[in-house]
DNA sequence: TGACAAAGTGAACAATTGTTTACTATACTT
DNA sequence: AAGTATAGTAAACAATTGTTCACTTTGTCA
C-alpha cells in the first residue's frame, strides 16, 4: 500500500464516517503494527500540507478534500501543470456562511436567459440589502419571488426584472422587501 | 446562550477548523464549566440524530452539515413544515465518487442555451463510456471539447453537439473518444 | 408555594490518545 | 559491497479524552 492508496483511505474513511481515524484506527487501515509508523506518515502529509494539526489535535486542510480544477486546452488532456494546479473544495467554495445559508428549488421560467432554469438549485443566503444586478429572493407586495433586482435610472425606483422577454418588470406597489440573494446556482445533471 | 445558538457555534468551529471540538473545547465554546453539561448536551444532540457516535468517537452526521432545501411558495416565506423539510449536504450530493472526479471551468459558449456559460464549473465523472445527451468531455479528432453527445438517427453515429446554434455539429473524421462526464455545473455569482 | 424536571457544577476515573526513544528491516545509490 | 537514507517495529509515557457519580441551581407549572 503506497501514498497514495493511504491517501485515498483516508478519504474514504473520511468520507464515511465524517471524521479522521485515530492513530490506532489508521494502524489498522493501513496495514501497519506499530503507532510510530503512522505519526511519521502523518507528519509527512502534515508537512506537504494534506493534513494540519492544532496542538496535538488532528484536522484535514482544505486541500484534503479538493478536487483538482483543470481548465479545458484544446491541445490536450486539461491538466495544468503541477505548480498551477488549483483545488477546489466545492462546500468551502460554495456556502461561506453555512448558518444563513438556505437553499431553494427554482421554479418557473424567468430567470432562463441568464442560465437559472427550473429545478435548479440556488445557494441563499439570508440577508435585507443587494446591490442592483443581484439575483434576490424578495417579497413584492406580499408576493414572494426570485429575480433580478435593478434601479431604474430615472425615478431611482428599485424594482425586479426577469430574465425572459415574456415577462414584464415588477415595480413595487407598496413594498419590496429583500431576504436574500443567490449566491450560487447548481444544476445536477445526472445520477 | 440557547440551544440553537450552540448548534451554530459548533457549525462555525467545524467549518473553521474542520473537526468538532473536544469536550473541554466546547466547554468554552458554550461557555460552561462543567465537562459533564457538554456531556448531556451531546448525548441530547445524538438522540436526535445531529451528531453520532462510534465508540466513544464523535462524529457529526448528514444533517450537522446539511442546508435546508426549500421550494419557493409564492404566498409565504418558502419553508416547509418541519416534516416534509428535506436537507441536503452539497458536497455529498454533487460529488459521489471524489477519487474519480475533478472540475472544470467552462470556456466558450457552446453550451450557453442549455444554461452552461463561460467561466461556469463543471464537475466531470472520469469514465470511457456515455448515452446521447450526456454532455461529455471527449476528444474528437484530436481535441479535447466539451459537447453534448448525440446519435444520429440515419446512419447510427456519435458525435457531438453544441447547445448554440451558431456552431455546427462535429462529426468525427477519425475517432471520438468519451474521458469524462459532465454530472453537475455549478456557478458562482457573487462573493 | 411547593414539587418536579431540566440544566449545570465539580471531582474522580479508566481508557485511549499522540508522542518519544531505541532499535531493525528494507530499499537506493555510487 | 558498503554506506546511508527511508520505512517500519516495539515498548513506555504523560496528557487528555469521554464517562460516571453525587450534588446544586434554575425554571415551570399546578
Amino acid at each position: 500500500m503506497d501514498t497514495t492508496a493511504r491517501k485515498n483511505s483516508l478519504k474514504r474513511f473520511f468520507k464515511k464516517h465524517r471524521r479522521l481515524p485515530s492513530y490506532s484506527e489508521m494502524l489498522h487501515l493501513f496495514g501497519l503494527s506499530s503507532k510510530n509508523a503512522v505519526f511519521k506518515i502523518v507528519q509527512r502529509w502534515i508537512a506537504e500540507g494534506f493534513l494540519k494539526k492544532e496542538g496535538r489535535k488532528l484536522a484535514p486542510t482544505s486541500r484534503f478534500f479538493s478536487l483538482p480544477l483543470l481548465g479545458l486546452v484544446k491541445a490536450g488532456f486539461p491538466i495544468l501543470s503541477e505548480e498551477d494546479k488549483k483545488y477546489l473544495t466545492l462546500d468551502d467554495y460554495l456556502i461561506e456562511d453555512p448558518v444563513s445559508s438556505f437553499l431553494l428549488t427554482v421554479s418557473g421560467d424567468s430567470l432562463h436567459e441568464i442560465g437559472i432554469f427550473e429545478g435548479d438549485i440556488v445557494v441563499v443566503e439570508r440577508r435585507k440589502n443587494a446591490l442592483p444586478g443581484d439575483i434576490v429572493l424578495a417579497e413584492i407586495d406580499r408576493e414572494w419571488t426570485l429575480k433580478i433586482l435593478r434601479r431604474d435610472r430615472l425615478n431611482n425606483r428599485l424594482y425586479l426584472a426577469s430574465a425572459n422577454s415574456k415577462y414584464p418588470p415588477f415595480y413595487p406597489q407598496t413594498e419590496l422587501t429583500i431576504h436574500g440573494i443567490v449566491k450560487a446556482v447548481i444544476r445536477k445533471l445526472r445520477n
